[in-house]
DNA sequence: AATGAATGAGCCTTCATTCAT
DNA sequence: CATGAATGAAGGCTCATTCAT
């Protein structure tokens, strides 16, 4: 895909790209399935049958079965990373969208929070694909430290220059930032996904952490 | 299995139970193909040519696939967590073996580090099908929350008393303290292990970001 | 089954319930060798190869072999002694349908005979392994004893009211009345089936020899 | 084997041809799983391991599985087919060891059933795989009627001479008294062993059915 | 003589995919 | 479009048999 075709991808933010209801109910089965065994471990006609259909209809939409996978797995992560893809992205930091960095850490945090609690399962078959699926890495690994990555690092090093964070490689500090919300968030939802959670007040907690660590000491 | 027989198996940090030449060849290649395709992935015909002996050879080692499985990660994730089982390991904390949670923190780091350098394959294997395999889960989840755990606790609680760290729950301290070292561990060989990486001072810097964070004030 | 099921099946003698063209080569091939090797002497490859179809698609027919073998066995095993299940089978017998003992013997003879002529490889397949399966066992067991058994009883009980059979215990005497008629028709099929037979002169032979033995005396 | 070598064999009627230990166990073994599960069900190993041999150990004494099972059965065969084999069988009969057809009945049933009784597990073997394997059919068949079914022959023939039994086919005579006969051990061994069975009461029903029937007229 | 590890053919079964209807 | 019967390759696993020890 190019660029302008990413941009497209990731700008469509209805669910609703025109799909058979016959579609929709595979898409939703092989999620279940396969979040729930694993792809390889998954069979189409398992399926085929949780989806109410017959097994040809499946391949009368996905030729293959990695083709199912990739068109549960792509449009979402696609939308995954697509804010931070926007152009404008990173101009409205620098415009005092967010004063400081903890601002920006916060809504980020939020934001992707938000958006795992309505996605997991697919995530999950994202994590648990992405080691074995070249197709799966390949599209985004470029996307990811070209635009992504580079936009990180540019709002990093703005914070940096203010003096409002250490001057560690802005890998590094992207690294610790990310560690720690996704350290909240996969055993959120991958571990105690039935506990009660005040989500708002462990971002909190997250975002200080990052911030002043827990010696207490400022 | 009991706890004393846990011991037993924690212990017991020799390689060398004796296994035969064929069984070490057959656990290797297992190991290898596991980790590179996943489990399911995997077939024991593949895993067989690599290991150089019969199919059936695998099978007169190991009844079923996913027993083949357990054999290679049973054991390593037990030397995993060993560590952190001893009857020792609270008591050398209070004992001024670690004067202060960073030195805790760096001993750990490290030590676990090195841990993963020579068992990553295995670790990856783990962390990939944890996921999907009761058996992978059950002997662990018991001995972690009630060993582990519970040490980390203590250990968490001792140095919040000394008034070293603050005081959000022993849980929170825990899930980010881990955060940050996985965080630095698991791209490192995951992602990026032909990089060059000076251990040594990612872990000092994942140490002071855990205790201080990124803001730079004290 | 219910009782009520039982019927259903038992009273459904065309052999056209609705099966595909492939799905009949299946049973005939598998009749074929099971009946020739024993069940467990048979491969389904082989049986595949026989009938002209792909291994698997015995098994979208028949989950299992062992399905395979009910799916033979069970119709033709119901039909062989559903004359003996119906409601007015032993009516016949008192309202003088048969007005001596050895009319009804005749009759069943030569019926069972000539059932055992159409359906004699699958009976083979029937006796060699009901020995090894609860489940060619279990369903005719209960259907045996409490319909069939009785049946014959009632009528044995009622020639030897009539004076017409001595009073040995009906059990006894049908068992002697069975094994003479099966002793007839097992080697006959079983050993000679190439040899010339004159039915209806041996089952009168049998018959005599039921009612007055071999001594000659009346 | 010739004639003589099988005489040799059928007089030897001592069960202690001098085997090993392990060679015992090993037949005591394997009869029980073929009896059970069908030979070609059975598995080496099942037997080596109720044997408490090792697996290598069967092939040492016996070079296939089917060798095995001749070895089980063609003993035992031979043994339960000696009295009617040996020189002077129809000569007792003639010269008056049997005054009357019934009475050489009654010692032929007793005799067998005891040798049954004792046997059975074998005979059930033998009796399931005869249809299978030629081995097991070719040696006794030539053996059974040139001797055993010659012997007989000639006795109901002397029989029906002296007017004690009706002029049938020697071979119907036979057929009948067989089945007759083992219509009655069959299922007293293969589906009713547990029951108590007046053995000496039943035999004397049996012979007189055979001598008479069962219409009560003489 | 006895062992038991090793073999590789073959077993039953499942699978992704195709195609005539 | 949708179906589902059919495929045949491949899967995990078992087996009788061999052979070095």
């Amino acid at each position: 895909m190019s660029d302008q075709e990413w941009i497209t991808v990731l700008m469509n933010d209805n669910d609703d790209t025109v799909i058979s209801d016959k579609q929709r109910k595979i898409l939703e089965a092989a999620i279940d399935t396969f979040s729930e065994k694993g792809y390889a471990a998954s069979s189409t006609s398992e399926i085929a049958k949780k989806a109410g259909v017959a097994e040809g209809t499946i391949f009368r939409h996905y030729k293959t079965k990695k083709e199912l996978l990739l068109a549960i797995v792509t449009p979402t992560i696609a939308k995954f990373i697509a804010p931070f893809f926007i152009k404008t992205f990173a101009k409205e930091v620098f415009e005092n969208e967010y004063e400081h960095y903890d601002d920006f850490l916060r809504t980020v945090a939020r934001n992707r929070l938000e958006f795992v609690k309505k996605h997991f399962p697919v995530l999950k078959i994202f994590i648990q694909e992405i080691a074995f699926h070249d197709e799966l890495r390949e599209p985004y690994q470029k996307l990811f430290t070209e635009h992504v990555f580079l936009k990180f690092k540019k709002i990093i090093e703005h914070f940096q220059e203010k003096g409002e964070i250490i001057k560690l490689p802005p890998e590094t500090i992207m690294r610790m930032s990310a560690a720690s919300i996704i350290g909240y968030i996969l055993p959120r939802f991958l571990l105690f996904s039935n506990h009660e959670w005040d989500d708002e007040k462990e971002i909190e907690q997250i975002v200080e952490f990052i911030m002043y660590g827990i010696s207490g000491k400022r």
